[in-house]
DNA sequence: GTGAAAGCGCTAACAC
DNA sequence: GTGTTAGCGCTTTCAC
C-alpha cells in the first residue's frame, strides 16, 4: 500500500537497507520526529522516544551517516595525515586521537602522505573531498598549493609535533630547537666534549641537531660529528652510523640519536665492539619509546607525550566542530629528558 | 540572473563551497556532463572535457564525496579494525592496506576495537553507519551480535591474520597451528629438549603455542614451560618472563616468544644474566619485525608478510566494490622460519 | 513537542 | 555524446 506500485515504474535504487523512514513508519511518527529521537532525545516525549527506540531495534536500523553529513554539512569524520606509519613515532598520537574522537562519535580517516609531494596533494584532495570536520597533520604540508587548498576548504586544521611560527590554524607540539639545546646542555654538564649526532634526514630532526650544534658551539665546541640516515630510522642505520662515527679520527664520547630505535642500534653495535656505554660513550635517544626503560643499559632519552598530543588535537577539532571557539590555538606540550643509565 | 532571488526567500544552507553545478555552469554544460567528465572522461568529447577541466581549475572545485556516496551507494571508504595500534604487529598490514586502497581512490577509516566487547559493538555500528565499501578485520569480531550485524549490513568483509574455519566472508591469513608445529620441529631438530613458550594472552598466540605443545608431545616431550604475558606484548614482559622461566627447576634450553619484542626482552635479560644465546638458550621470535635481523645475536623468527596481507585485503575489497566476483575467497599467505643466529 | 516541505550535492536511469 | 528527471536518506527551516 506504500511504494510497491512506484517500484514497478522505476527500478529500485538505493541500498535497500532500512531507512529512518521505515523506522518512523513503524513507530507511527514523522521521519523528522524519529530523527530527533535519535539525535536530541531530550526534545521528544518519552512515549515517542520509546516507540522509536523499539522500532530501531525491531528493524535493525543503522543510521546512514553519509546522508546525514550531506544534509547537515557535518561529517563527524576527522582526517589524520602521517608521513608514514612505518616509524613508531606517531603511533601513540594516532592511537590516542582515534580513541578520543571515538568517544565523541567521530571516526578517523587515515592518510599516508609518503615523501612525494605530488602524492601529498592528491591525498589532500581526496581528504577534502570527504568534507571531514577536521584535519590533523603530523608532519608538515610542504607544497604552497596544498597549504592554500587546505585554507580554502575552511576545514579546521591541527598541526602537531611541532611549534611552527606560522600555524595554518591550530597547533599542538613542542619546540625541536629547545630539545636540541637541552640535550646539548645535558651532555655538556656531564663532561662530554666530543659530541655527535645521528639524525634522520627529516626537517624536524635537522632542526633539533642544528640547535644542538649551536648550543655546543656556545660552549666552545667547534666540531660536531654528524651522520645523517634516511627516514624512517631503523636499528640497522643506528648500527652502521655508529660504525661510521667510530672511524672518525677525533673520536666520540656522546651521541644524540634522533629516535630510540636508532639509539638501540647504537647500543647494539657498541656492545658488539666491546664499547662501554655509558663509560666510553653516552647515548641519548628521542621519543621515550615503550622499550627504552628496559634496555640494557636503560636508555636516556627525550620523552614526548604523543598521547597528549593526540588528545589535545581531538579536543581542538571537536570543540570547533561543536561550534565552540577555541581561545588558545597553540599548545606546547613540552618534553623532558629521562635520565637513565645510558648517559 | 539564476538563483539570487530564490536566495532571498530562504536563507542559504549548505557549505557555501563550489559545487559541480557551478563548474557545469562555467563550462556551459549540464551538471551530469560535468560529472561524467570527472568520473568517466572517456565518455565525453575532448572539447567538453577540456572546458570542464578548466572550469574545475578556475573554481578550485573539490568533489563532495558524501553526496556522491549517497547517490551512488558507493562510499569509496574502507574501514579497518585493529584490536589496538599499540603492538607493531598490524602496522605493515595497515600501511600496505592504506597505500593500496589510495591507489584505487579509496580511503581508509581506522577503528580500534580495544579489548572490550561492548566497545567493539559500538565501533561496528559507527562503521556500518558510514556505509563503507568494505571492512577489513585484523583480529576477530567476538560477539555473535556483532557478527550478525556485519552480515546483515551486506558489506564485504575481509578477516585477516588468521585462517578461521568459518570465515564471515573473505579471508587472508595463515595457520597459527602450522606455525606452532613448525617452530617445535625446528627446535627439536636442533636438539633442544627443554622447550618453553612465552605467549601473549590473545587467542592466536594461544593457538600457536597449543600446536607447539602438541608437536612437542608427539616427540615425547611431556613438559612444556609456559609463561603467559598480557597483550600487547612488550620488551619488559619478555625480560620478566625469562626470569620466571629461569626459576623453574627443570631448566630451559629454548624459548618460543609470541612476538619479536618479547624475544628482544629475552635476549636483553639473557645478556644481563650472562646467559649465552644460542649456546645455553635458543630464542625464536614471531613477526620478523624490521629490527630482528640486526639484533645481537640476530633473531631467528617466524616471518609473516604483513604487507602482503594488506595488499591482498585491498584487492579483495576493490574487486568486490567494482563488481568483480572474487573466485577464491580464502588466501593463505603462509609463513617461513628465518633461521638466524639466536637459535 | 511534532510535522510538512524543501533541499544538501551528486549520480542512475532514461531519453534524445 | 549530452541533457532531463528523479531521487539517494537525511536534516534544516518554519509552521503549528
Amino acid at each position: 500500500m506504500d511504494d510497491a506500485p512506484a517500484r514497478a515504474r522505476r527500478p529500485r535504487r538505493g541500498s535497500g537497507a532500512v531507512t529512518l523512514h521505515d523506522v518512523a513508519r513503524l513507530a507511527q511518527v514523522a521521519p523528522m520526529t524519529a530523527s530527533r529521537a535519535l539525535n536530541t532525545p531530550a526534545r521528544v516525549s518519552p512515549e515517542v522516544l520509546a516507540r522509536v527506540r523499539e522500532a530501531v531495534k525491531a528493524t535493525g536500523y543503522v543510521r546512514n551517516h553519509a546522508a546525514g553529513a550531506l544534509a547537515s554539512t557535518r561529517s563527524r569524520l576527522v582526517a589524520a595525515v602521517v608521513p608514514t606509519l612505518a616509524g613508531p613515532v606517531f603511533l601513540p598520537t594516532i592511537q590516542a586521537l582515534t580513541a578520543a574522537l571515538a568517544d565523541h562519535g567521530y571516526q578517523l580517516m587515515l592518510g599516508q602522505s609518503g615523501y612525494i609531494d605530488s602524492r601529498e596533494d592528491a591525498l589532500l584532495d581526496a581528504i577534502i573531498g570527504r568534507r571531514p570536520d577536521g584535519i590533523v597533520l603530523t608532519g608538515t604540508v610542504h607544497s604552497p598549493d596544498g597549504r592554500q587548498r587546505l585554507q580554502a576548504a575552511g576545514i579546521p586544521v591541527v598541526e602537531t609535533w611541532d611549534l611552527s611560527p606560522e600555524p595554518l590554524d591550530m597547533l599542538v607540539g613542542f619546540s625541536h630547537e629547545a630539545v636540541g639545546r637541552a640535550v646539548a646542555q645535558f651532555l655538556l654538564a656531564r663532561g662530554r666534549r666530543r659530541l655527535a649526532v645521528i639524525a634522520g634526514d627529516d626537517e624536524r630532526s635537522r632542526r633539533r641537531h642544528e640547535a644542538f650544534r649551536a648550543a655546543a658551539a656556545e660552549h666552545g665546541l667547534a666540531e660536531l660529528a654528524v651522520v645523517t640516515v634516511p627516514a624512517p630510522t631503523t636499528l640497522r642505520s643506528g648500527r652502521s652510523a655508529l660504525l661510521e662515527l667510530l672511524r672518525r679520527p677525533a673520536g666520540v664520547d656522546a651521541v644524540f640519536c634522533s629516535s630510540d630505535l636508532l639509539a638501540l642500534g647504537v647500543l647494539t653495535e657498541a656492545r658488539a665492539r666491546g664499547l662501554d656505554v655509558p663509560g666510553q660513550l653516552a647515548v641519548v635517544g628521542f621519543g621515550d619509546h615503550e622499550f627504552a626503560a628496559d634496555l640494557e643499559p636503560a636508555l636516556t632519552t627525550v620523552r614526548i607525550d604523543g598521547g597528549a598530543i593526540g588528545r589535545q588535537a581531538a579536543r581542538f577539532i571537536v570543540d570547533r566542530a561543536e561550534g565552540r571557539e577555541v581561545a588558545e590555538r597553540v599548545v606546547d606540550v613540552g618534553f623532558s629528558i629521562v635520565d637513565r643509565a645510558s648517559a
